[in-house]
DNA sequence: TCGAATGATTCGTC
DNA sequence: GACGAATCATTCGA
């Protein structure tokens, strides 16, 4: 049985006092003068003490006895104070919900109840309270953000379509046809997921309001701190959290498809840069007896050239078949380079003969082609 | 406009 | 997984 059942069984049980001690002013001036308060508040432990080891079963009984519909009258009813109205509540109920809600210890007992649960079971929860915010969220919202979906809009998220056109290595002003699908796409996803964003605040709303009524009603009869309803909201709010963040996961993969679609590499390729070229030349032709750099030399060509190691990759794997399906139209390309290499030789073996250091010999220009038996280079 | 050049992709092989 | 070969799609210069 957990804590808020026995708080409720608990309220049940104070029925138990008879009409007489309740109803009857008389009766409680009676214990008063008798000098009885300690021992009420004694009586009232006592069997709140031997409800907690009573089952749900037992509370129920307790509070439902067979004979109460019989006892009902609507005049008893309006007496009471309670409606009835919808639910049926026998009269017995009623009469111990009105009972206890008269009960001069009532505020005092709620007092104490509403301490006792701050003490245990909410000091415990309290400490996972003040949650820093979710990395994963932040990232999410971060992407939503960037990519123009969440935040205001500027343009149904033309920043972010200029930005992408420009890594294909465009003009964000050309492929205006790509850019303004992208605009609509991004536009359409950007609808859906405020639309369902709104949803899921309303529901939420809806949810808390609704939560919040219901504790507050419960409130009359069994003890709920303010505290308590707080914390109650907050777990509804983390747990709505957690489904929008499903949704920002959604909206992030759409637009990562999105953007794969529209940056479709080869229908975005552009030349390498004359610089970067130069760069993949001298190093062919500077290794000619075995044009296949490691993963280290690709990664620093990469690093050179401003591309990928993927695309260092598909160069060497373009130039060695197309060297070797014409090695003579080549030719003049491998001599050019050929030169200048021994150039830039010659000017670092004087450089180091300027600093009184034995020259490094180098790879000293440019071999004539040599394949391996199989065919390789 | 056309053909060469070029970067990327696909497929088969090792 | 790296590579060769074929092919595709785009760019570029005459």
């Amino acid at each position: 049985m957990d804590d808020q059942t026995r708080m409720l069984a608990g309220m049940g049980g104070l029925g138990g006092l008879s009409q007489a001690d309740v109803g009857d002013p008389d009766s409680v001036r009676k214990q008063q003068s008798l000098g009885q308060p300690q021992q009420d508040i004694g009586d009232i432990l006592q069997q709140i003490m031997a409800i907690t080891d009573e089952s749900l079963d037992e509370a129920q009984a307790r509070c439902w006895p067979e004979e109460a519909p019989a006892q009902w009258t609507p005049q008893r009813e309006g007496e009471l104070g309670g409606s009835t109205a919808g639910c049926a509540l026998p009269l017995n109920f009623q009469h111990r919900k009105h009972a206890l809600n008269c009960h001069r210890m009532k505020p005092a007992l709620f007092s104490v109840l509403c301490e006792i649960k701050e003490k245990t079971v909410l000091s415990i929860r309290g400490v996972q309270e003040e949650d820093p915010p979710d990395p994963q969220i932040m990232r999410l919202d971060n992407m939503l953000l960037a990519e123009g979906v969440s935040g205001p809009e500027k343009g149904g998220g033309s920043a972010a379509a200029a930005a992408a056109a420009a890594a294909a290595g465009g003009s964000p002003n050309d492929g205006s046809i790509e850019h303004s699908d992208y605009r609509a796409k991004l536009t359409q996803i950007r609808q859906i997921y405020h639309s369902e964003l709104e949803k899921y605040e309303q529901a939420c709303s809806e949810f808390t309001n609704h939560v919040m009524n219901l504790l507050r009603e419960q409130s009359r009869t069994r003890p709920i701190s303010p505290k308590e309803i707080e914390r109650m909201v907050a777990i509804i709010h983390r747990k709505f959290s957690s489904i929008q963040m499903q949704l920002k996961q959604s909206t992030c993969e759409a637009v990562m498809i999105l953007r794969s679609r529209f940056l479709d590499a080869r229908r975005k390729r552009r030349n390498f840069n004359k610089q970067a070229t130069e760069v993949l030349n001298e190093y062919f032709y500077s290794h000619l007896s075995n044009p296949y750099p490691s993963e280290e030399a690709k990664e620093e060509l990469a690093k050179k050239c401003g591309i990928t190691v993927s695309q260092v990759s598909n160069w060497f794997g373009n130039k060695r078949i197309r060297y070797k399906k014409n090695i003579g139209k080549f030719q003049e390309e491998a001599n050019l380079y050929a030169v200048k290499t021994a150039v830039d030789a010659a000017n670092v073996s004087a450089q180091a003969s300027q600093a009184n250091s034995p020259a490094t010999p180098n790879s000293g220009g440019y071999p004539a082609p040599c394949y391996t038996p199989d065919g390789r280079l």
